[in-house]
DNA sequence: TTCCAGAACG
DNA sequence: CGTTCAGGAA
């Protein structure tokens, strides 16, 4: 067992380095790691995550780094191009907010990301989860990361239990630091400093060999992030983990118990999309983004959706008003007198 | 049906 | 702490 929730030692070691051996095996090759990207880069590729696939993400994370490279790009950017450039990537707000962080970093920042977690968790659409991120994979600075896999994979593998749903526990925190690479004071890795990951972090998350101490805490921080996120994303699923295949089976808490409530839903069941007001809102900017873009007019032409066309996106128009209202207050669309919309400028 | 690298707001 | 906010694919 384990004291006062931290691991046994023994076992977090051999849990670091098997999953560190994993993931030099099988890390998606995705665009944003290995040394590719800026931190802007990774900034981005973060958002676009957010509560969205990462295979969905790939496309559209491609086009926008050319189209935009930095953030001076991004935030001299027209709205509309931004809205138009998310596409169906689903909740917008995140780009007008990128858009936002964009030209904060580019203004006050000087164009360059802040390097600490508070500045990061400050800026528009970025939360704990974004600025922890982004310490990590960007920066290589030691810190936990905490997000839905993560909580997940430490859940079973040190507690033997489903995550709770909801937001992160106090537990669910204090774990995530317990099993964090090289604090654990006798751990060897040492103080708060993390000089053994070098500033182009991504070069050493991957594909480059390692030396790392027999008991693993001398596996970087980013690495073990990384990998116990990849795990949770490709082998220990919410539902249908495939266990066999797992490389740390022969150390999971969760398995040897039996797998105890496996998948068991422990969040409110979510809203269904057909007939939401998501789903209105989806349509209505859907149909603005069919029009030519701003950057694509020709002066005098503006892309606007006259109100008749507004009327035959959706038949309940109550719902409809209450979806273009909701628009235009996140700064999505703009109301024309007259009741035409169109994409902001 | 279900799932999925969250954040902001009241 | 509860809600809202998309969309696609298995």
């Amino acid at each position: 067992m384990d004291v006062m929730g931290v691991p046994e030692r023994s076992r977090t070691a051999r849990v670091r380095l098997r999953l560190a051996a994993w993931w030099e095996a099988n890390a998606r090759d995705l665009p944003w790691r290995f040394g590719r990207a800026t931190p802007w880069g990774i900034l981005v590729s973060e958002v676009m995550s957010q509560q969205t696939q990462m295979s969905r993400v790939v496309p559209y994370w491609t086009a926008w780094m050319e189209r935009w490279p930095d953030a001076a790009a991004l935030a001299a950017a027209p709205k509309s191009d931004v809205i138009g450039a998310w596409g169906r990537l689903g909740y917008p707000r995140r780009a007008l907010r990128l858009q936002e962080c964009a030209r904060v970093v580019a203004g006050a920042c000087g164009d360059e990301l802040p390097r600490t977690y508070d500045a990061l968790v400050a800026l528009p659409g970025v939360g704990d989860y974004t600025a922890s991120a982004v310490m990590s994979f960007a920066y290589g600075e030691r810190i936990a990361v905490v997000d839905t896999n993560i909580r997940r994979v430490l859940s079973r593998v040190f507690a033997g239990e489903e995550s709770r749903g909801g937001a992160a526990s106090a537990a669910e925190r204090a774990l995530a630091a317990a099993v964090l690479p090289g604090d654990d004071g006798s751990d060897g890795a040492g103080s708060d400093d993390d000089d053994d990951v070098p500033r182009d972090v991504s070069r050493d998350s991957g594909d480059v060999p390692h030396d790392v101490s027999r008991d693993g805490s001398r596996i970087p921080s980013v690495m073990w992030n990384q990998s116990v996120m990849e795990l949770g994303a490709l082998v220990c699923t919410a539902k249908n983990p495939l266990c066999g295949h797992c490389p740390v089976r022969d150390d999971c808490a969760f398995l040897a118990a039996g797998r105890p409530g496996l998948g068991e839903r422990r969040t409110r069941p979510r809203q269904r999309f057909r007939g939401t007001d998501r789903q209105v809102r989806g349509i209505v900017l859907d149909a603005l983004r069919g029009l030519p873009a701003a950057s694509e007019q020709s002066a005098g032409r503006a892309s606007v959706l006259e109100r008749a066309t507004v009327e035959t996106l959706w038949k309940d128009h109550a719902q409809l008003d209450r979806c273009v209202a909701s628009l235009d207050e996140d700064g999505l669309i703009e109301i024309l007198p007259g009741g035409a919309i169109r994409l902001p400028r």
